[in-house]
Formats: structure tokens, sequence, C-alpha cells
DNA sequence: GATGAATGAGTCTTCATTCAT
DNA sequence: GATGAATGAAGACTCATTCAT
């Protein structure tokens, strides 16, 4: 398994570059002095520049991904708002652990490449799209005001990334109170306001 | 002014393509040749052609930052609500009528120039911090929640950005309804739940 | 008309060092070294340096098609040897005043690329047919022996290319003297007349 | 000899590629891929890539040359026809079981290296000496007419050449009939025997 | 002997910018 | 002012060859 460990060192040192330089300003060069390979080793492991870059797009997103979970109704499941917490806990330690991946998504994915911008487009979406349906099954369980559920999802997605962009930037702060607050901003907007008084006490003792 | 003129409609040219494209992907050839121009004549008008890029995106800055109103608080002045409604349909109109500067800005601005960067990211700290203050303000008045204002600012700023990008990828909704949309969004989120019972008509006949 | 000149320039170079390391071992470095043009100026007037090679080769091909006319039977028509000799003249004396781009069909056309290696062989193929033909026509005139016309076309056709090779490896003898030769060998072979009546049962029952 | 075996495996797998692509596009990696041996082993069995190409280039040149053999003029010798018939055969039959190295000397050989090309215009003036050695004998003896044997010589030389070059190409035909035409048409050419009179004196005063 | 990961010199190609006309 | 031919630095990628295991 040597050279998967060698790859994923080259893997390691481009994810550095690339968060910093974006992808444009980043040579091969860049890459491989610092992996400390010769240009024939880089084309080894990889197809060609793009490749890399790709690759370390499609691991952000995959990670993401999984570790956005689907809000579950049921018996035995946990409440909604817990569940939203932890999802938004798991998103944002793992944007803290891997503060390169998070930036490049955030500032260099976007518009090199159409297809790759599609793909970006449409991870986003998915998210999205998940966050409506939860809202609009809130709205059936009567936990979530009638409102126009798409924008809704747009501006808590917006409002998510908005705070990781600035997790990514800044010293990691207090991770679990930056989720209070979000999830309290959240909540407070979208949640019936017959209901607020009962859900104002979420994640306070 | 022929010559103003003559420089304005490169300009126009250049956006549409660097709205398409990306900086990158777009060539000096391009450009004139959609301008119509010659090689040479370009460099008359613009320093390089990251000189351009930056104008318009100096552009874009400057035309939100003219539709960005502060907050203000006396006799005479509009509700707060009724300010904030102004400021968000005046940015989305903007961006409606420019929706390549818009794209230009939100997909190919980050992350090919650290000093442009900056520039971007100061606007928009800049954007949070105006929101934050009129948050604390609103605290200060009993308008607002108790909260992290700056995490809420950054989630409201946030919010507006990921709508706004959903404004220029398809086609215009009826923007007074997105406004009112997210503003409740927003005011739900961030005022005080005392007051909710009279926020909630804001908007509404 | 500048610009044609230059073109016409970097060209005339290019086939000087094409016919002399042939196509793999001439850099694009090497002409425009020899052109005295920068990089980017080839690649103003030719695609790439394959294109480049490919229009000396069809340049070639055109001009060795230009020369060879075909025989044709009639009141007025010089006699049929004559034209033959007429079209190894024009042949014969073009490959003198083109050396290089002889050299480059002879020796550096054939096997770098399969779309080309196909437009050769049919060049020749061409060529070959209407040799074909012209024996055909002189055996119902009676002027030609009944024979596989077939193989006798390629003979013929592979004996000019043969001495044609030779032409433009060795300081230039006399022209006319070589065609005569060439016309009275493809008519009449190296046998003694008076013993072709025995020989002329060679390999037949 | 476990060596020798594996080293005439690879020689014959690469004699393949070398002739379907020719030297510049076949890549080691093709050669070792096909002979299911690893890279560093094709080191060990040839010096390099040329070094193995000249190998096979060698080995036609070798099996073509002791296939033609001197005519030799004498009591017990057969007639000079038949010997020529015999080695047109020899040559004909090896070209039919070796269309790959046929191919690659006709095809790849010539001008990529100009050490390469000597050795093979080497082998081809040999065999033009050779000839023209036989038809200056011939005229001795009073069976060939008087003429330029050096030019005829290349005219023979040619033709032989670029029947063989056909016969590489396509199914294989009759080749004792091939070689028949081939003899007549160099003995005797193409015009009719009974005109021969009248066109001897073409081109002649 | 055999392996295949590593090497890096060698090339082509692009494209923003300049400058003589 | 306008032009566009010319420039050349920069950068990606290939592939024959080597060498430690």
């Amino acid at each position: 398994m040597e050279k998967q460990a060698r790859r994923a060192q080259v893997l390691r040192h481009a994810k550095r570059i690339f968060a910093r330089k974006g992808y444009h300003r980043t040579n091969v060069a860049d890459i491989i002095s610092r992996a400390r390979i010769a240009r024939g080793t880089f084309y080894l492991y990889f197809e060609n520049k793009k490749d890399l870059f790709e690759e370390l797009l499609e691991q952000v997103l995959r990670e993401l991904a999984v570790r956005i979970h689907r809000i579950r109704i049921g018996p035995g499941e946990p409440e909604p708002a817990d569940q939203l917490r932890a999802n938004l806990r798991r998103v944002m330690s793992f944007v803290l652990s891997e503060r390169d991946l998070t930036n490049i998504l955030l500032s260099h994915a976007l518009g090199f490449d159409p297809e790759l911008d599609e793909r970006i487009q449409t991870f986003y979406d998915r998210i999205a799209a998940q966050i409506q349906r939860s809202l609009d099954l809130g709205i059936t369980m009567g936990l979530v005001r009638r409102c126009d559920t798409r924008t809704a999802a747009y501006c808590i997605l917006g409002g998510v990334k908005e705070t990781i962009a600035q997790l990514s930037r800044q010293a990691p702060p207090d991770i679990d109170g930056l989720v209070e607050e979000i999830l309290r901003f959240g909540l407070s907007g979208v949640a019936r306001p017959e209901l607020l008084e009962t859900l104002r006490n979420i994640g306070e003792p």
C-alpha cells in the first residue's frame, strides 16, 4: 500500500497549495516541489492537474454529503431540531479539520470548468432540496410556519455557507455555540409563530 | 466623448464574456473580437486584462454599496423594516438588471488574485458589519432579541447572497414577493419573540 | 501581401529542415531559429508542427499531380510515347528543382500518421491506376503486349520512384537522357530484341 | 536457452507493433504490455528502443540479402533468367511470410536516424550494383541490349520494391505468376515486340 | 534475473503584452 | 489614435531510461 500512501502524500500537498493559491496560480511545479517528487511521478498518480483538483473537490463534496443526514421522523428518532444540530456539528467540525478543502470548495472551485461548476451547483441544489423537503415536512407536522420553503431553504443554505466561510478564515471559535446560534436563527425564522414559545427553548438547558 | 463611449463598449462586451466563461477562460482575443477592436486598441483603454476585470468588479461592488443604505433611526425616518425592505429591493432589482455583473462577483471573482480577494472580502465584511450594527441597535431599541449579532449578520448576508445567486441563474420571479419572504425569514429569526406578534404583519396588507 | 511572404519564408526553412532531419527529429525550435522568428510567430502562421508538415506534403503531391497528364489518344494529340516522355520530364525537372520536397515525400512522409499514410498511398494508387488505364488502352490499340497491366503499372511506378530517389540524392545528371533511358526500359525491357523471340516463351508452357 | 526464447518473444511482439504504428508512435509501454514483461526487463534484453528496432531491421536486410543470389555464368549453372526467377521467388515468399518485417523496412525504416538511413541506402545500393553488374555481364554475353545499366538497375529494383509494397498490403496472389510478370516486364518491357523495331528509335536522332 | 516506481530532459503550445507602422 | 504582427515567458505533458528492492 506504499503506492497509495505516496499518492495521498501528493494529494495532501496539492490540497494545501490549491487552497492558498487557487487552481490557476498553482503550477504542477509548485506541487511536485512541495511533494518532493519528480515531474513524471506526478503524472504517474494523476491524469493531469485538473484531474487532481477534481479529485480534491470530489473529496469535499463526498465528505460533506456523508455528514448531512436526512431528517427522520418517527418513534425512536431524535427530535428534528437535534438532528439539525447534529448535521451542523458534523459539517462544522469537518470544515474546521479540513480548512484547506473547504477553502478550495468555497473560493476556488467555481468558474473554471463548466462541467465542474455543474457538479458543484448540483451538490448545493441537492442540499437545498433536502432542506426544502424537511421544511415542507415540518409544515405538514405543524412545526414550521407556512412560507415559501424554497426561498427559505436557500436562505438557510446561504447562512450556513457564509458562516462556514468565516470559520475557514478565522481562528476556530466555540463550534457548539456557533451551531446553536445558527440553529436558533434558522429555527426562529421558519418555525410557526404559534410554536415559538415552545421552540424557543431548543438547545437551551 | 467618443473615447469614453468606445471604452464603455468594450467593458460591456467583456462583462458578458467574463460572466459566461470566467476570468481565465476568457482571452483578450475573445474580448477584442466581440468588441470589434484591434489588439493594440485594447491596451489603449485598459492597462491589461486584469485591470479590465477589476474595473468590472469595482463597478458591481460600487453599485451594490450605493444601493445598501444605512438603517437610520429617528423622527421622519421610515420604519427600520421598511428600510431593510427598500435595501433588499434595490439590490435585487440591480442584480436582475445586471445579471452578468452579479455572476462575475459571485462565481468568478474569488480566488484568482489575493489582492482582489481581499477587496471582495472587505466588501462583504463591511456589509456584515453594517448588518451587525443594525442588529445591535435593534437590540438596544428592544426590537431584536439578544443573540450573537455577528453570527446572525453572516447568516443574513449568506441568505441574501444565496438567494441572489439563484436569482441570477433562473428566470426572474416576483421580486417583491421574494424580498418579503427573505425579510420575514430574517426578521422572525432575529426579532425579539415578544415582538413577533407585531412584526408578523410586516409587508402584509 | 507581406504576411504571405513571411509565411512562405517559414515554409521554405521548414522544408529544408524537414527534408534533412525528418518530422520527429525536427523541433519547432529548429524551425523558428532558422526562420528567425519567435515561437509565437510560428503559431501565428501554422496550426501546429504537424499542420506545417502536412502543408508541405500536400504541396508536393499537388505539384506532382499537376505534372502528370493523362495520356490522350486522338487526332492532333502527340504520340503516346511522347506524352509519356513529357510527363516524365515534367516530374523529373520538378524533382530536381524541389529536392527537399521530394525527399520529404520519399523519406519522411510515410509512417508517422495513419491518415497521412492513407493520403499518400491514395496518391500513388491513383497514379498506378492511371498508368494501368494507359496500358489497357495500349493493348486495345495494339501498342502494348498482353500482360498483367496492374503489375506492369506498379513496376513502372516503382522504377520511376526509385530513379527519382537516386536523383534527389545525387548531382543532377542529364535529365533528358535519363528520361529516355527510363522510357526505353519501360517499353522494351533489358533483353536484346533479337533474343526476345526466344525469351518470350520464358515461364510459359 | 530460456533467455533467448524470451528475447525472441519480445522481438516478435515488437515487430508486429512497429509494423503497424511505426517507430515513433510505438512506445516501450506498448511493447512490454504486449510481451507481458516489466519495464526493467525490457532493458535487460535490449540496449534501448532504437536498438530493438535496429535489430529487426538488420534481420530483414539479412534475410533478404541471403535470398538474393549472385547470377552465375558457367557450365552447370542454370539459365540467367532462371536464376533471376529463383531470386525473385525467394524474396517474394519471404516477404509474404514476414509481412510485418517488410512493412517496417518499406514504411518505417527511412528517415528517423541518419546512421540507419545510411545502412538501408547501402543495402539497396548494393542490390542495385549487383543488378547492374549482371546487366553489364549480360551485355558482354550478348543477352542484354546496350543501355545505361545503372538506370536500368534502379528501374528494376524500384519495380520489385513497389510490387513488394503492394504484396505486403494486399491479400497474397499467385506468387509464381507475379514473378513471371515482373520478369517479363523487366526483360521485354510493355511494348508489343512487333513494334519494338519502330520504337527502338524513339528519342534517338 | 525480474520488477515497476521514479526520474527529468525535452517539446509543444498558449496567450498576455508590446511596438513599429 | 488605431492597428495587428511579433514576441517570448510560462506551463503542461510525454516517455525513454534508471535503479533500488
